[in-house]
RNA sequence: GGAGGUGUCGCCUAGCCCGGUUUAUGGCGCCCGCCUGCUAAGCGGGUUGAGGGUUGUGCCCUCUCGCGGGUUCAAAUCCCGCCACCUCCGCCA
């Protein structure tokens, strides 16, 4: 949710934001109308309670015929009052839907336009040249067929498409890439994490993911339960309702959850192999931290992420993500994209995205904090979060960029302590 | 799933039977000040959070006792539903 009292005072600047998305401006107005509606409804409402309270003590003091009086007075104010407050909390709803319709202003930094309007910030290893090496890179899906690593036939007869095994190596390649994350989070002094994946509406919209988003959740039939595609949502709702001392900030999650996506709308793409799938696993960075440090916040995430895909040995790039393909939530976003071989072009690993205030207002999460005067002051804190690893996209990466002639794989030295020293993953027959 | 119990301002706690000076009591913690020849002890004051009004910047008002309804002129207090936790039983990995 955006700061009501920046939309009443600076309704432009909105305007101007919603443009830099390539979204309409009449939520602006919307929300407006219904601040308005919404604070007379609430004078309405509070004049006539005062008068009734008033009343109410008189009441309690009077005997006899005055009090039959009185009696009779405010049993008329009595049937304005309910119907004042049924008013004013019809008035708030329509306020909270319009104001939740309107998603985080991205920052100046982030390039105006949509998905193609990214900036490239910078360049990290260089891709191999199978060309030169003599011999022509076989895809993740051969390559996990002849590893018994993949196993996406199984996975569509038994779940449908977009559903895979990992088996043998694939499965300890996961397992190992896991620990490895954690380890590294852990070191960094990330808090680990293994948080719940079903939750209420309260954690799936305070996260901003039932706006545009909600088509691509799971929801429990019959219940009002979701499935999350992050467990960004289960650490943001972590401190729903809560106020945090300040001087415990940042405070640094790191989750390992599986993560359910329906990928309405990306019909017919990816539908090859394990890069876009319904289910699948990450380890995830979550951090509170104050307004005035978020970005510096944004730039360590970023800085883990590459620390990662450095000690996988990945080429990849990191982009600035345009303002029109952030989230509802975020106003700034740094993908990472590795360098996939035999599609020639880079795809999006890991993620970071800087929410600033805009869960913490949705999810009633403040901060404490000392002042100079005196009394503490109770104020909005940020969130943000950035993927260490997304497993299927990551094992893609591993096995076509580490891939040799006879279709074995080399395993980055960093990942061998957690693969019980193995240097390669050899083919193995009869998958 | 069944039975019983509990849910009060950061934490603990009084109030609930019997509705009305309750502006929710007290303690701890925290903040400010006083006192004090050291970071102790003591004393005084402040301290839930959210929203609206006013711009007199200090004050006024409303909401907030797990959540939602209801009864009533009036609800922390009475009634109904839901949720969470605890104890016991059942079932289960």
């Amino acid at each position: 949710m955006i700061d009501p009292r920046l939309l009443r005072e600076e309704p432009d600047l909105i305007r101007a934001a919603q443009e830099k998305r390539g979204l309409s401006g009449s939520v602006v107005d919307r929300a407006l109308e219904a601040d308005a509606a919404r604070r007379a409804a609430i004078a309405d409402f509070e004049h006539l309670r005062a008068e009734q309270k008033q009343l109410g003590k008189l009441i309690a003091k009077a005997t006899g015929e005055e009090k039959v009086d009185l009696l009779a007075r405010t049993k008329r104010l009595a049937a304005d009052v309910k119907t004042a407050e049924a008013t004013q909390s019809e008035a708030e709803q329509d306020w909270r839907d319009a104001l939740y319709a309107i998603p985080n202003p991205a920052a100046d930094e982030s390039p105006a336009g949509g998905e193609d309007d990214y900036v490239v910030l910078s360049e990290h290893g260089t891709p191999r040249d199978f060309e030169a090496e003599g011999f022509e890179p076989r895809d993740h899906v051969e390559l996990g067929r002849i590893l018994g690593a993949i196993d996406v036939e199984r996975g569509a007869k038994v779940s449908g498409s977009r559903f895979y095994y990992l088996t043998g190596a694939g499965a300890d390649l996961e397992l190992a890439l896991v620990n490895m994350a954690m380890d590294q989070a852990r070191s960094a002094g990330f808090i680990t994490m293994i948080p719940p994946t079903l939750v209420k509406p309260r954690a799936m919209e305070g996260t901003g993911f039932l706006g545009q988003a909600a088509d691509d959740v799971y929801r429990i039939e019959g219940q009002d339960t979701y499935l999350v595609g992050t467990s960004e949502v289960p650490l943001a709702a972590y401190h729903s309702d809560e106020i945090l001392d300040g001087d415990t900030l940042p405070r640094r999650y790191v989750a390992f959850s599986p993560c359910y996506r329906k990928e309405a709308g990306s019909h017919g793409k990816d539908t090859r192999g394990i890069i876009r799938v319904h289910w699948f696993d990450k380890v995830e960075m979550f951090s509170y931290t104050t307004l005035e440090e978020a970005s510096a916040e944004h730039e360590r995430l970023l800085g883990w992420e590459r620390e990662w895909l450095d000690k996988l040995e990945l080429a990849y790039r990191v982009i600035d993500v345009a303002a029109g393909d952030l989230g509802l939530s975020a106003k700034r976003k740094f993908d990472c994209e590795a360098w996939v071989p035999t599609q020639g072009r880079y795809r999006e690993l890991t993620s970071t995205s800087n929410c600033t205030d805009f869960q913490t207002r949705r999810l009633d999460i403040r901060g404490r904090f000392a002042t100079e005067g005196g009394q503490p002051e109770v104020k909005p804190i940020a969130t943000l979060n950035g993927t260490l690893v997304a497993i299927p996209r990551t094992i893609v990466a591993i096995l076509e960029t580490h891939q040799q002639a006879d279709g074995s794989v080399r395993i980055p030295e960093a990942l061998r302590p957690y693969l019980q020293g193995r240097e390669v993953l050899e083919p193995v027959s009869g998958a």
